[in-house]
DNA sequence: TATGACATGTTATAAAGTATCGAGAATGAC
DNA sequence: GTCATTCTCGATACTTTATAACATGTCATA
């Protein structure tokens, strides 16, 4: 399901790549939190890639465009966006992906493929009824929940 | 709840250790496998343990005990236990539990204390039908799921 | 006793993440 | 305005986690 391809803001070949940009700078905004160039950019990065950027990936991007890049300043940029919900992490793989709804946070499902490695986020409707029960029965104050699946895409799955 | 104290297979100070040691021994034998020495002790010390531990932990406690010890005498172990489905990876915090039903490998739910890093691990029955059914809607393959659950214990929300 | 399979030892290095200190910019109080 | 505070970022050094590559040992058996 491609975007209408003659209107709306996401036309164009970044895909309202900066649209979603300024809505996290919004976001970010009305939380007394600013989103700088550097944390926007990374942000950006982590956007345009197709798969979870490891910090090193994003890092060596960085690089490129400005020089010597340390570690730290990759990573709290990274754990602000992480913060404010923007980016998700990814256990499986030590990677970053782009959060895909960010009015508010939430937990994710990722299904990640093992074959080409994109990772698709579904957000997760409600708190699962069978975990809520199983916590009760444990007696366990839930905070937070890391869920991803891993297995094959549709498509390397039709490549096969 | 303590096991009956004055008889049954688990009674005694180390809770039926070599009962499950010997289980997984046979296990891995019915497989044409072989639970070697180190791999014993290896995973005897992180069924010891009350929450997960690293490798570097293992690799310490082996140490003691066998003078200097590499990272991929540890890893490899690790690695086989793995395998055998007798230990699960915790990846929220880069550590290893024992597989508390090592009857059949089974995808885990693992509950653990943000306080006292102690990990509960609930098997799961059966698919999840929620996950089921979106990774359908993908046409995702699942080949594994990592659920992990982080919060609080009911020993440490009692102690607060 | 050769040989083949597997397990382990050894060395080195890669990959991921953090602690800490200090400089400079932004913000707000006065 | 200017001073103090806070936030952001750069830089150095380091810790933790994990793997590659190759050598050696062990054991069954042909």
């Amino acid at each position: 399901m491609t975007p209408t391809p003659d209107r709306g803001p996401d036309r164009g070949p970044d895909r309202g790549l900066d649209r979603r940009l300024d809505q996290a700078a919004e976001l970010c905004r009305a939380r007394g939190q600013s989103l700088t160039p550097l944390r926007r950019r990374v942000l950006e990065i982590v956007l345009e890639a197709d798969r979870p950027l490891g910090a090193y990936d994003v890092l060596e991007i960085l690089a490129e465009e400005r020089g010597r890049v340390a570690p730290p300043t990759v990573y709290r940029s990274l754990d602000f966006l992480l913060d404010q919900g923007l980016v998700h992490k990814v256990l499986s793989v030590n990677g970053f992906v782009a959060c895909s709804d960010t009015a508010r946070p939430h937990a994710a499902e990722l299904f990640i493929c093992r074959h080409c490695g994109n990772a698709v986020e579904v957000a997760r409707k409600a708190a699962d009824p069978r975990l809520e029960e199983t916590a009760a029965g444990l007696d366990f104050a839930i905070e937070s929940v890391v869920l991803e699946v891993r297995g094959r895409c549709a498509d390397c799955r039709a490549d096969a």
